[in-house]
DNA sequence: TTAAAAATTAGGGTTTTCCCTGTTTTTTTG
DNA sequence: CAAAAAAACAGGGAAAACCCTAATTTTTAA
């Protein structure tokens, strides 16, 4: 009897994690040891003892979210293989997942057999990047030619910047956001002003379009 | 032996509904005889020889969405019972989904046993609405207690004020927009009037972020 | 411990959005 | 056809968003 791989599956709904943990159980050579609705959670039950080799985990979550998780996973478990597991195939989210330290992505409509080849693959290369990973990645580091910091841009928004752009997602004025944050409107100000450079855009709507297509936001 | 219920899976992410399916198998008395990816494939894969009694059906999916397959089910087999299974809460959707025929709602993080409860209730009672949807239409009937026709009015968006609306989720100023749509400006700031009264909302934001959460627009 | 860098605050002006109250034009309907 | 309803348009004003430049404070790092 060969002895099995162990896989944790983190997921915040609850049917799809289950539906996921019962495809994966007909595999014949992984077993799912943990399961965990997000970050956190996840966090909380690892056990020292029983490590998973291959985390496939959630991007959006509450509580923790996939980025955040993965580079926890990073510091203090870095043999353990992640596989991000999303339904958006935005450019963004594909390269923040892997710079987070993800081994692999697969989207949400991958069929069965992709899922099994990502575990396999990531097992014996220790990666998985398939064709709709391999174009993003091409395509972001194109744009890395043509602007020098575009991406790097992207990923670094300071907490004050995160906050003031989560919380510009609603009916807020920029006044009401500056006293929730207890900054003065002309910081405020400041911080819209970096992050219309940084996204690349010119109105408090396209920065929401932004923040609402990458995922900042919980819809 | 029982024979079982004949239940049908239509989602576009085919890892979500294999493991649904998966899921679904162990319960003893309901039996998956059609899954598909989206309304259309849906109905062209729908025998009439062996029709399900119940059909897990997902809201957002390309070619043909949960609403439009809800009402053409309605219209042409009006005995088969629609779940409307989505990430979403938003009351819209739910009532939205209600209205369009379905016959109970579930989100998808809801646990196993709910999902079992579901069935049952659809096939003793012909309905399922827990608590989050009675919560939902609860609210929503009161709305309509204060506005006469809120609701009515919610899916009844002009021609015009859909094409404003959708222009509006992007940096175009409404000058811009007028332009596009060859009307005044006074006459766009109508449209921008009578939205932010059908929708409920108070900013150009706002009116951005109902129309995302509610599938206005595509992202 | 200082110079440099980053964050915060400020002044002040332009544009856009928002919100009234209306009038005119077009469409619907009895 | 005439009345009613709906759509388009308008003036004008207040609030919010946007966009400069620049001073001050705090943090970082040599």
């Amino acid at each position: 009897m060969l002895d099995k791989h162990n896989i944790a599956v983190v997921d915040d709904h609850t049917l799809f994690r289950k539906g996921l943990i019962s495809l994966i159980k007909v595999f014949p050579n992984f077993d799912v040891i943990l399961e965990a609705s997000n970050g956190k959670d996840f966090i909380q039950r690892l056990n020292p003892e029983q490590l998973p080799e291959i985390v496939l985990m959630d991007i959006s979550m509450p509580e923790m979210d996939g980025y955040a998780t993965c580079e926890w996973l990073k510091s203090h478990y870095p043999s353990i293989k992640v596989l991000a597991l999303s339904t958006m195939d935005a450019e963004t989210a594909i390269i923040k997942m892997i710079r987070s330290g993800a081994k692999g992505y697969i989207v949400k409509d991958a069929d069965l057999s992709e899922l099994k080849l990502a575990f396999s693959e990531l097992l014996s290369i220790g990666f998985f990047y398939n064709e709709l990973v391999s174009r993003k990645v091409i395509h972001s580091i194109s744009k890395i030619v043509e602007d020098n910091d575009a991406v790097t841009a992207l990923q670094k928004l300071s907490d004050n910047e995160l906050t003031f752009l989560r919380l510009s997602c609603s009916e807020k004025t920029y006044q009401e956001i500056a006293n929730e944050m207890f900054k003065s409107e002309k910081t405020i100000d400041g911080y819209r002003a970096e992050l219309f450079k940084k996204l690349n855009v010119s109105s408090r709507v396209g920065m929401v379009m932004y923040a609402i297509k990458n995922g900042f936001v919980e819809l």
